[in-house]
Order: C-alpha cells, then sequence, then structure tokens
DNA sequence: TTTTTAGTTCTTTGTTTGCAGAACTAATAA
DNA sequence: TTATTAGTTCTGCAAACAAAGAACTAAAAA
C-alpha cells in the first residue's frame, strides 16, 4: 500500500468542497474537475501537490493528471514549484476569475450576432414576430455592453 | 412511403439553422432541440407542426416528441391551435427569451453564495487569499446587483 | 365501427463521457 | 547503474446521452 498523502480536512470542508464541486458542475466542469477546483479554495493549504489532491479526493493518477492538465490549460490553475523540490504545488487563479467569469459575454455575442444574421435573412412578412426578434438582439447588446461597462467601473474603482 | 410535410427552406436558411443550432448547443441544448429551435426562428412560417418540423429536420419522431415536450417544458416553446385543426403549431417564445436569458444570474447566486459560505469557513492563517477570495464574492455580488437593476431599468424603458 | 391522425412510449443501438488501472517515461536520487 | 519520483499515456469499461424505429394509444373522422 501506497503512502497516503491525503490532507485532512474536517467534516465541514469535506462537506463545503462536494457543494462547490456541484456548482462547478453547473459552469461546466466534469465532476473531477469540479472537485478539484473546490478543493483548492477550501483546503486550509492553498496550493496541493498532484498526490495531496489525488490522494484527499481519491481520483486514480490518471484522473487526476487529466483533469489538472484541463485546467491548467483553460487557465483554471497554475502551479507553483519550491527549490529542491520536484513536485509542482497547484492553486486556483483566484485572481483570474473576474476576467474568467467575463468571458462567458462572448457567448453572448455569439449569440446576438447570430440571431441579427437571421434577422437580416428573415421575410419581412413576419412583422410582429421581426419587432420581437429585434427586440431581443438589442436587449442582448444592451445587456453586453452594461456587463462590460460594470466590469471596467468595478476595475477602475479597485486600481 | 409517408407524406413528406417539410417545409422549404433555402440553402441560406439551412445555413442559418445549423449555426444557430451550433449556438444553441452551447447554451446547453441537444443537437435535435438545438436544431428545432433554430428553425423556429429562421423559418418564415413562425409556427410550424410536430411533422413538419420532423419531416423539415429529418428527425424520427421519438427524437421531434422527446425535443418538443422537453422544450415545452423548460419554457422555450409553445403552441398555438387552430379551431378545426387537430394539430399543434408550435413557435419559440421569444417574448420570454429576457427573462429565459436573466435566469443565468441565479447561478451567479449560487457560486458567490458557496463562496461566501466557503470564506465563513476558511482559516485566517491565509490573509491574502481570503482578500482576494473576498473580492470575487463582491465582485460577484456587484455584478448580478448591476445586471439586475439593468435589465429592471431595460423593462421600463420599453413599456 | 373502423380508420386515421397526432402524437407518446418502449426497446434497441451507436456515441460520448468519465474514470480506473496498468504500463510507460523522463528526470532525479541512491 | 539501478531505483525512485512525479507524473503521462494507453486500454478498457460502465454509465449517460441522443436518437432511431416500432409498437402503442387516445381522440376524432369516416
Amino acid at each position: 500500500m501506497e503512502t497516503k498523502e491525503a490532507i485532512i480536512l474536517t467534516e465541514r470542508q469535506k462537506e463545503l468542497i462536494e457543494k462547490m464541486g456541484v456548482v462547478n458542475e453547473k459552469y461546466g466542469s466534469s465532476p473531477a474537475m469540479a472537485r478539484i477546483q473546490a478543493l483548492l479554495i477550501v483546503a486550509d493549504e492553498t496550493a496541493l501537490t498532484f498526490d495531496q489532491i489525488r490522494d484527499t479526493l481519491h481520483l486514480s493518477k490518471s484522473a487526476t493528471s487529466n483533469a489538472i492538465n484541463f485546467l491548467l490549460q483553460s487557465n483554471k490553475l497554475e502551479y507553483i514549484t519550491k527549490s529542491g523540490d520536484r513536485k509542482r504545488y497547484f492553486r486556483t487563479m483566484l485572481h483570474k476569475w473576474k476576467e474568467q467569469f467575463m468571458e462567458q459575454n462572448e457567448g453572448v455575442k455569439h449569440m446576438s450576432d447570430s440571431l441579427s444574421e437571421v434577422l437580416k435573412e428573415r421575410t419581412g412578412e413576419t412583422v410582429e414576430f421581426n419587432a420581437h426578434l429585434k427586440e431581443v438582439i438589442d436587449f442582448l447588446n444592451f445587456y453586453r455592453t452594461t456587463v462590460q461597462d460594470t466590469f471596467e467601473k468595478w476595475n477602475s474603482s479597485r486600481q
């Protein structure tokens, strides 16, 4: 039996990891990814090694490796190293969360762009429908710029 | 061979349906659901029957039935009837799109709520981490209320 | 009464996802 | 030089998802 490197968590912490995990899944993470992200927010230690993550969450090596690499690639995680220590210490990119969050707005742009394309092609016969569609497009654009402004306002009020 | 009730679409319309379909899939719809939603926005006729949808999109009865019922239940679609006509005519709930869209904000609330729970439990040792976490929470709350206000402003400026 | 319409539900099948476990590898340590 | 560490990659499986096709059903029409 290999050395268990699991970190010690209170019951409450375990509970919070599961809860945060579910929230993270709603934002598109797989179960393993979601729990890794949650662990790195809940744990007292803010930077954990591969094996600490693996053993604490009872994941296989491959699941741990793949999840960590995906999270690294999508800038949800970063790692630090310590001199004289070969291991990597992973932590969440808390300072990038706002930016990450704002990237959702790209999706809104795609949506309003394709709706605009559709409206351009539509028959002129369906007057009411087209007017409703136009309102949706306007709303999405308004939403998007408001959110953008909000973000900039927040940043300048805090810089 | 059964009667084909497919409606006639231009190449450009077919292209737009596929494009909108992909966008809809990104918002969580299955391929069939995504294309049904797209068809009902792109087609000149704004209300289509079960078989028109089925034959136009080359879907099986079961796929059509399940997709339509899911979309009805999640308030993405509604149907109208015509007297002396047993068929239902399905159309998108364009007027509900804004509200649907705003429901995303519930997700933001869940996120900031669980992050708040986590912060409450965290060790006081990790001062910097906790401060960053607090900033993320504050940002999410600011974001949410701004978006909410914006939405209300939009609505009152339009009715 | 039987037949048709407008679907729904059941069964089966192909595909994708998520992960485990084992084999592998490159760098370091002994 | 061999062993260990810190992972990565490969193989395989179980569950979930998406849709096809066929059987079924309830209401209306003939």
